[in-house]
DNA sequence: TAGTGGTCTAGACCACCTG
DNA sequence: AGGTGGTCTAGACCACTAG
């Protein structure tokens, strides 16, 4: 059951995508658009709204709504606050390069407190604890922690934990869907063992982004901390006023 | 002339920094808290839609609204496509520390074409150079270099770039709000000048954040770089699905 | 079953931009 | 003046959660 609305904003998101609009190009109307799609301009709204979120187009009071430039890049764009690329690194990465992961470790472990209050979870719940080194053209470029509640998902394939998508596997696991990612980015550098584990000297420049995971319902599942090479990876904001 | 929607989005996030609201405590209802603000439901999703996009809210189907965990932290947090720290470091800070800034340079330069293209301009149109370093209760902490279409902007008195927000005085100067932010997140280390102008060791971690900054009628007016010392900073980022 | 958020309609009026 | 996006109303029905 897919909303109308997002429906229509991917059916845009596409044309622009086809190069079906050019950049910079105006596109019809709220008016126009709510016709063409069959439904009043509230909903075609909500449509443009996420578009512009997601930093497809520009909407201009009294102009009109345009077609952004969208920026390509050689490195690994991590998207913020819109679009998809918060939903797992295979699920954005596997359609431009080889994904892979190198399990370090699975284990079963009790909560500490610091982990039990981020899950919103008690002091000594049975935790996943994931250690994966992660590949992008059989290049490694980070290393992600993972703690997952096994009260929530007691099972994790190693197969998963190996090409799949993890995010992918708890969302046909539970049946629900992903809904938060609350996170936090800070800059740091490799210590000789992580940069080992990359294969990289030490010293090197690192993105840490570390948060919790949520789905529909509320329930926190994951709290996972990975550390980025900085040369192989950025993260794309895009604020709209209002 | 501020919207109805926007007020009560305000109203309700007072509340729960005046703690009038428990940390994971329900409140009321949509339909309850339209009637409270005499307007529609539709009218008061958006005030809630923003609430939960800033993070203060979650919303669950079938349940209801709770008041999230906010992080509080010793260090400064910018927050990503949320509230309203991208509105400028002087605006976001000035009230819990005292904001400073050393200005570098301001002089007036021509647009090389990297930067033309970045402003949406010709290449040689005329713009302001600045290099600031900003400080916290006397500390340098990053620096900035700005570039600023003088087409938009004529004048920027020098007592705007010591102390005040360059956002404010553009928003006055102009009369239209600022709309648009799309940045770029990057990890990097401080170059040994760079380092000496904030009186910290050369190779410690920074946060470079770059971006383009447009009024509500597409005018891109800003584009800037800054670097940030990775000790004093974080950058938070809620993610919403849908 | 009752209450919650999620989606959608068919209008209306306002604010901004351009000719 | 005419077209654009911005806001808002007063309903309706659906999907999810709980007791």
């Amino acid at each position: 059951m897919v909303a109308r609305y997002i429906e229509i904003k991917n059916s845009i998101k596409d044309d622009i995508l086809q190069k079906r609009y050019q950049v910079g190009e105006k596109i019809p109307s709220e008016r126009e658009l709510a016709l063409i799609y069959g439904v009043t301009r509230v909903t075609l709204q909500k449509s443009m709204h996420l578009l512009e979120q997601e930093g497809f187009i520009e909407r201009i009071h009294g102009k009109g709504m345009f077609v952004a430039r969208v920026i390509d890049d050689d490195v690994y764009m991590l998207n913020n606050g819109a679009g998809d690329s918060v939903l797992g690194f295979s699920r954005e990465f596997h359609h431009q390069a080889k994904i892979s992961s190198q399990l370090i470790t699975h284990q079963m472990l009790c909560a500490t407190p610091e982990i039990a209050q981020q899950l919103e979870a008690q002091p000594g719940q049975v935790l996943h604890y994931i250690r994966r080194v992660r590949l992008i053209d059989n290049t490694p470029v980070l290393i992600e922690d993972s703690w997952i509640n096994a009260a929530v998902i007691a099972d994790i394939p190693n197969t998963v934990l190996d090409g799949g998508s993890l995010y992918e596997y708890i969302e046909t696991y539970t049946g629900k869907k992903i809904k938060f990612y609350n996170s936090v980015i800070e800059g740091d550098l490799f210590t000789k063992e992580m940069a080992d584990m990359l294969g990289i000297a030490p010293g090197v420049p690192m993105l840490k982004v570390s948060g919790v995971t949520k789905l529909e319902d509320g329930t926190a599942f994951n709290y996972s901390l990975s550390y980025n090479r900085a040369d192989k990876f950025k993260i794309k904001n895009n604020w709209v006023g209002k």
